[in-house]
DNA sequence: AACCTCTTTGGAAAGATTCTAACTTTAGAA
DNA sequence: TTCTAAAGTTAGAATCTTTCCAAAGAGGTT
């Protein structure tokens, strides 16, 4: 419940009536910085609130997604997307032993092809896969 | 069948055997730049092939995506992934006015935060959204 | 030919997401 | 406060994509 207030004033910012459940919702996304899947969010606000449906859970990040209040993030996993509170434009890196997902600063400047000259970029998807230093450690 | 012996050859240097089927996804993927669905691939192929199976399409993929040979995109689309042959490292540029897909280098000093320092990258994922100079020429 | 292995097929099944219709809550007017 | 219309939520059915599986097919080897 750290960022409810957030939550809630970021809604009313999009035009987006804050529910309960809305408000519960990106407070969560918020809060966490694990890139959750709908299921994972499902799962956690669960416990408050039992009443909650997978529906709703769906409908919300839809919603969220739309009004570009959140990022939907659909390669970092093979089956289901997860999504993003964190509106700068930043970079993933998912480990490939840990699975853990990291953030990274991605430079402005991203665009180097002269080929891009022309074209207006309205959102960067950068999307590393490797190992992290951790279990770089473990393995040497 | 333009890219016929070509795909021939590059999944016998994956070890995967030259099937007619392989051969004819893997030619497709080589020929046509337009990063396809599973379904475009049927599709295609259904008219010379009325045999072929949407099952030995996903299968196909699937092999080559594991071996190597092919990339699957996954933001890109809301619903279906696409994939792509062409395994230099590039980036994708989609106009969310026309749909097309557009690629475009990618500068190898991408990672610019010291953050990364430590982390082993094996995959570059760089996927841009916007509008292309065509759509950009008609609004203005 | 008989056998072995790898591949494809087609249909069933699973898994994720969306749709629908009934129900509940909200905001604003009376 | 009470009423009403619009918006939101729920549960389950439906849909859509993808995977699984068992049977059939193709090629190569004894
Ligand atoms: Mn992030
Ligand atoms: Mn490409
Ligand atoms: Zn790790
Ligand atoms: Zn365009």
């Amino acid at each position: 419940m750290k960022y409810q207030q957030q939550a809630i004033e970021k809604l009313k910012e999009y035009d987006v009536h804050p529910s309960i459940q809305r408000v519960m919702i990106l407070d969560y996304l918020l809060s966490c910085n694990v890139h959750p899947t709908v299921d994972d969010i499902y799962s956690a606000l669960l416990k408050d609130t039992p009443t909650l449906s997978r529906a709703t859970v769906y409908n919300t990040v839809n919603k969220l997604v739309e009004v570009g209040l959140v990022r939907q993030l659909k390669d970092i996993d093979k089956k289901e997307a997860r999504y993003d509170a964190c509106l700068e434009t930043h970079g993933h890196f998912k480990c490939v032993k840990c699975g853990k997902i990291f953030d990274f600063k991605v430079c402005d400047k991203l665009i180097l092809d002269k080929k891009l000259e022309g074209f207006t970029v309205n959102t960067k998807t950068v999307y590393f896969q490797g190992v992290c230093p951790e279990c770089n450690k473990v393995n040497s």
